[in-house]
DNA sequence: ATCAATAATTAGAATAATTCCATTTTACTG
DNA sequence: CAGTAAAATGGAATTATTCTAATTATTGAT
């Protein structure tokens, strides 16, 4: 599994004639590791565990790059903090209002058909997000 | 028009003991009288035209008393400064990538249905944002 | 393996948006 | 119109993030 997302991760970063350092690679299998949805500050603390004198400037440095190779996902809610999420499947977010919690919901392809036919003529999305806030009696994922 | 703007807002500010001071009813108004997405730096700006002497932590206060009066909604696109919406009926957000402007995408009852209808029992939405980013031929609107 | 060239990491300073705080001003009530 | 509570103000503080300049690591060629 690990081996999986090494691979992943390195055929990627080739692709655009990027490194493989050892902090992009703990950063990377960290996020993966875990089907949360930290945030930077998060993120350098659980590499920290491996990589002690890793700094928060190259947390964001790996995150970024990471995202741009779309092998992390960037949600925003509100003006709180980014949060960063391994899941790469087509998914709405749900932040329980009362436990800050954040939930994945999987969209099948129905409805993200739907949801971009909301678009009329003249518009084309490259890409979407969707988020609800609300109460929930699901307790984690 | 701007009559039955200041009546919505008195009434709305009456319901929560709150006064209606010449600051917020200004930011009100200017707000309602561009249907476009200003943040709290341009309303600084279009308000000083009249009010020469507010502060943008006035400008701040008084959203922030408008968006929980529900006057006005508030939209996030990733990072960038917080902006704000004068329509209320449900709708989605497009922004052009190009451009960086932001279009009302409105929404039916049906699409508005459909759109909760992802959520899986357990989860109980308050509210939704949709948000896309891509690109389009409409210039403005 | 070694070296140079280039890319990445680092710590700390800088920035941007927003919130906080202490003081002054304003609006409502009697 | 006086007293009180709410709101406005300016500036400092905070938070998340980006920038900068210096150091270190990785890679490709010898």
């Amino acid at each position: 599994m690990t081996e999986k997302h090494l691979r992943s991760l390195y055929s990627a970063l080739q692709k655009k004639g990027l490194r493989p350092t050892k902090q992009r690679t703990c950063v990377y299998n960290i996020i993966m590791s875990k089907k949360d949805h930290p945030t930077a500050d998060d993120i350098l603390s659980r590499v920290r565990e491996n990589l002690p004198t890793i700094s928060l400037a190259t947390v964001y440095n790996c995150l970024e790059t990471l995202v741009d190779c779309e092998l992390v996902r960037q949600v925003n809610f509100d003006r709180s903090s980014t949060r960063f999420c391994p899941n790469l499947t087509p998914h709405a977010h749900f932040k329980c209002s009362e436990t800050g919690n954040i939930f994945d919901i999987s969209l099948d392809e129905e409805s993200v058909r739907s949801l971009k036919a909301v678009l009329p003529k003249g518009f084309k999305a490259d890409n979407f997000e969707l988020s609800f806030a609300g109460s929930t009696t699901i307790s984690s994922n």
